[in-house]
Parts: structure tokens; C-alpha cells; sequence
DNA sequence: ATATAAATTTAGACGTGGCTAAAAATTATT
DNA sequence: AATAATTTTTAGCCACGTCTAAATTTATAT
């Protein structure tokens, strides 16, 4: 049985290995989990003489089958709760990463699988973040990121990378929201940022906003 | 900020104290936790310090307002998502205690109240046991052990005492449920049992199940 | 009332997960 | 290739929550 400090440190890493490449260094984890490189040192020794990752000092880390597995796990069960949280308790989109945090570590898979059920399979998040099935598998999409969408094409908004609730709350106050349609109408070169229409209307987004909201073409 | 160990305590001795006297003794907290007598007098040392029990040495311990707020607070976490388990999720009532377990540790007051209104306020949970409203009162009840219905009254399942899944799964067996109608038709004096009807079907019960089912008169 | 039994507390230890400071290994720089 | 800078690990410490064994207090019984 996994304590949740191991598990938020499975976590870490496979969010680390997907955004980087496959090896993920001891500072890194130690930034991502607000904690010291020597605590992470210390915890990379217990994972691995677990099989859950695959350790050479000074090289980095990776998960191993098994631990990539429960890390999944994880963030399936994080992302389920969150569909919860909005869908039926009427929690804003902003709101709900702290409290999937706690009840991602609840143990039962009984648990896990009849809320899936509940909330009828859903495959995203309420960011759009994908959730894999019982057998860990994501399902697949193909975004991009606003800031590469082609000047005049349109497009629908599917996900957001960050889940800060400040920027959430700043993609409310656009009118940006999971399904918003969007178009590029112009890009400002001298200070990176875009003109852009939200749902029929006008707008204006900056460079640091436009990388962080994932779009797929229409 | 509570741990989730200090939480169990406070749980332990507000049903200590609700089920016995007012003073809890060390040894009977050992023993609702599974355990040992010298890990309690460690734990109320430090429960004393944060004024949640008013603690004297070898004279056991009981609740301070504050402290009782917070164990109430606990309980009506835990019987809220024990409804949320049953009723949403499809658990049967002997499969949610442990997983109850978890969940009422989750820290967040919003959370529990969103809940409660989700599941429509509710007064009771599965097993029948009452829930704490937001300001910590229980609703009041007006019920007798099923072992002191006199011969022939009429009466309703409106509790069980215990919530061991074996106990809870022989009442399904003899179609015990809450809500259920029931009657004794006769006292078997040499072994404590009962001859009993339930919902119009004639069945037998001990003396020690009957000790653990709450009834209203009819 | 005093000896014995039972309950409770203290002392000292352990595992977990964190920290700081110092040492060691790796990477970058000249 | 040698030195400097950075990264990572080790060593030693701390708080939490648990335990066993020993000491102490309270309750019970003769």
C-alpha cells in the first residue's frame, strides 16, 4: 500500500516525463512538489526498492511499468472527482483542484470505477484534460495550442494546460471556456499577442495566455 | 490543521462518550482504535494541549466544546458520503463504512455542505444513524432497542447499532431493512430469542441481533 | 490497611517524511 | 584538461504516531 507522499511523488514524475523527455531529474521533482532535493533523494531510494521506478544516482529517474500504472491511476482518479466536483456539485472550474488532491489517494477501486460510472465514463476533465479508462489508457486528441492556430482558421477550445485558479478565472472573465469556438484574426508582432474572437465576439489574449489553452480545428 | 490520527481519536471518544459516560478511559480509546493504552495517554497529551479534551492524568478524558464541534463535524462527513455511497453510487450499506473511513477526512467545509445539498440534506444515513446538521445538532429521534418492543406493539426499522458488514449482511439475510415493519409475536425465555414478524413474514431472531435494531412504536 | 491486581503513564525505540549543511559527482567554462 | 558551477547525495537532525517494557498510580480483595 502506497503512502500519499509516495504517491504524489508517482504523480510528479509521470507529469514530468510527459512534458519532458522520459528521464526526470531529482530537482526537478523536488520544484514540482515544492520540497528539497535531498528529500526527494531520500524518496527516489524507497521507490525504487519498490520496482516502481527505475533509479541510477546522478541520472535521473523513470517509471517503471508498475509504477506508471498506479500514477495513472492517480490522475484518473483526480480528474474523475473533478467531473464531480462541477458537473454535480456545482463547484466552479477553479475551484476544485485542491479538493482532487485529497480524494485522489481515497483507496477503493470499487470506489474509482462506480464513480466512473456515475458520471457516465466521461473522457475529459472540466480543463479537458484527458482521464484514462479502468485499463489506464488515455483517450486520444488532436490539439493544438492556441498560439500555433493559423490566422484565420477556426477553431474550438478543448483543454487548458495550466489549472492555476487565477488564470481559470482570467479565462472566465474572456468568455473562454472548454467549447468556445475561436478564430485568430491578427497577430501583434511587437508584443506578442493576438487578436482574436471568442464566440462571434472580439478579443484580445497575450502570448503567455494563447500557449495554455489547447484548440482543436474546425 | 487536524492529522487524520487526531481526527480518530476525537471520533473515538465522542462515541465513547455518547454510548457510556462522560469520562472515557484510556484503555476503552486503545481499544475502538485497535490500539495500545500507552499510544492513547501520548495522543491525549497532545489533543489536551490543543484544548480538545479536557485531560488529568489516570481520571480519563472527555470532549471540549471545541473539540466535540470538531468530532461532530467528522461524524456528519462521514455519514454524508456513506449516503452519497448508497444512494448515488450503488454500494450496498454493509461495503461503505471503510470507505467512509477515508473520505471523511477530506478537508474542505464547501465540499461538505455542496454535498449535503446534493443529497437533499439528508437526516439519516444507511444504517439509519442520524447526521449532524452544519451547526453540529442531530435530529431527534424517538427509538427503542428492537429487544424491549413489548409483545404484539407494532414497530419500524429505523436504525441498526452496529455496522460490521457480517452483522449488516445476515439482516439482509432476514430481510431486515430500515423502514421495515416488524412485530415480536412471542419471547423465548430459555435461549433470549425472539419469534418476530417482519413485513408480514414470520422469522426468529436473537436476543443479541435484536439488541442492535432501533425501532419506533407504529 | 495492606497486598495484589489492573489501569495508566513514562522511557526509549522505530519508521516515515521532512529539513539543513556538508560532501561527492556531474556538467560547464575557460 | 583543469577549475568553477551546478546538481545530487549523504549525514545528521526533527516531528509525528506507533510500539514494548518498565514504572507509577488507582482500584480491589483479603
Amino acid at each position: 500500500m502506497l503512502s500519499q507522499a509516495e504517491e504524489n511523488y508517482l504523480k510528479a514524475i509521470l507529469k514530468l516525463s510527459q512534458k519532458n523527455g522520459k528521464s526526470v531529474s531529482t530537482n526537478a521533482i523536488a520544484e514540482e512538489l515544492y520540497t528539497k532535493a535531498s528529500s526527494v533523494s531520500d524518496m527516489m531510494k524507497k521507490l525504487s526498492e519498490k520496482s516502481l521506478i527505475h533509479y541510477v544516482k546522478y541520472q535521473g529517474v523513470y517509471l517503471t511499468e508498475k509504477g506508471k500504472s498506479l500514477a495513472v491511476h492517480i490522475v484518473r482518479k483526480h480528474r474523475l472527482w473533478e467531473v464531480f466536483l462541477v458537473n454535480h456539485l456545482n463547484f466552479k472550474w477553479d475551484e476544485v483542484h485542491d479538493i482532487a488532491e485529497q480524494l485522489e489517494h481515497i483507496k477503493s477501486l470499487e470506489l474509482v470505477n462506480k464513480l466512473d460510472a456515475f458520471l457516465n465514463f466521461p473522457s475529459f476533465d472540466p480543463h479537458g484534460d484527458p482521464i484514462p479508462n479502468e485499463a489506464g489508457e488515455f483517450p486520444k486528441t488532436s490539439a493544438i495550442p492556441f498560439c500555433e492556430l493559423p490566422v484565420k482558421s477556426r477553431g474550438k477550445v478543448v483543454a487548458v494546460v495550466m489549472d492555476e485558479p487565477s488564470f481559470l478565472k482570467y479565462l472566465d472573465k474572456l468568455n473562454i471556456s472548454i467549447g468556445a469556438q475561436v478564430e485568430v484574426i491578427e497577430v501583434n508582432e511587437f508584443d506578442d499577442s493576438f487578436d482574436v474572437k471568442i464566440n462571434d465576439s472580439q478579443s484580445h489574449i497575450s502570448l503567455d495566455v494563447a500557449k495554455n489553452i489547447l484548440i482543436s480545428l474546425l
